[in-house]
DNA sequence: GCCACCATGTAATCGGTTACATGATTAA
DNA sequence: TTAATCATGTAACCGATTACATGGTGGC
């Protein structure tokens, strides 16, 4: 972040809320100490620059910092990739409840991810066509995916829905 | 897991392993821990049964156990869902390295998503279709999502070309 | 005899969240 | 004047991973 421009701990959260957000988070209790690391290793350098009385430390990318940022986009360590996903949890056990509940458990998992693709939505009408190729792409996955996923519970949803009446 | 049946905590590794762990992971440092708390607070209880000279504990749901698995498939507090994907990350950033960078970060990316893919195909056929209907869903949605974002990758690699050649 | 598998566990550490504390600035 | 926003930070805790340590069993 502090890469593609100068940055305080605050700028860097309200980007990452608005951009980064849906497959990477991050909170303040992160972000202030990892800056401090970051400066103790010489990556970057903080410069105080008070916005009137209000204390405000600008963040920029020292020359180590940014060949470091190039070592890590060039690859090499193969690609972290987690998910939690408790939605997901209560259908595997959906076994274990009564019958209609499985049912229920997909329609809660729909409102959640719905409510994911409209926080989406609202991200790409906010920036607009404007935004540079990495982060449009990013987003472009993010809306691609949650709207199948959303289409899968629906598609689901109906199946069980057909199956529970087959069934009488 | 112990609700399924009665279980060794590693029973539980292996069947995280073969089941939930696109989505949900354990590993023996939180799996032998966290089943001692669930014992101290009765909602399971381990009997020793060696199987030979080699130690082992079985164990199993107590009614109170039961009943709290019971409220948690129930519903109520909304749905944790995290993700953590490097990939997407590198992606996001991709406008800070030179431009042939991103086409390689979406070709890792799909390498990433294929092997995953591949894996859930392997668990299919082992499981064949003798599987329950909750875990048999988790692992179609599993297929399901897994193959769009290697159809995303091979979709986005072929359009970065066409821009790459169509600027020339 | 050896290797894969069964089986249990811990210590160190990590990455991260939550909740709190503080206070200045700006726009309504 | 008051609410939203800008801004920094920490303490307590949590959930989890990694790496290690140990040793029995079963099949080739």
């Amino acid at each position: 972040m502090i890469a593609f421009g100068r940055r305080t701990g605050y700028d860097i959260k309200q980007l990452v809320d608005r951009s980064t957000r849906h497959f990477w988070a991050a909170s303040y209790g992160q972000i202030y100490p990892e800056l401090r690391r970051l400066e103790e290793q010489g990556l970057i350098e903080g410069h105080p620059e008070p916005s009137g009385g209000r204390a405000r430390i600008v963040y920029e990318l020292t020359d180590d910092g940014r060949s470091a940022l190039d070592d890590w986009l060039g690859g090499g360590p193969p690609l972290l990739y987690e998910v939690r996903d408790e939605g997901l949890l209560r259908l595997f056990f959906s076994d274990l409840a009564d019958p209609g509940q499985r049912l229920a458990t997909v329609h809660e998992m729909r409102e959640g991810y719905a409510a994911k693709l409209a926080q989406l939505k609202a991200l790409r009408d906010l920036k607009g066509p404007e935004m540079p190729p990495g982060p449009r792409l990013t987003l472009e996955l993010g809306l691609g995916l949650t709207a199948w996923l959303v289409d899968w519970c629906d598609e689901t949803e109906r199946r069980l829905e057909r199956e529970a009446t087959d069934a009488r």
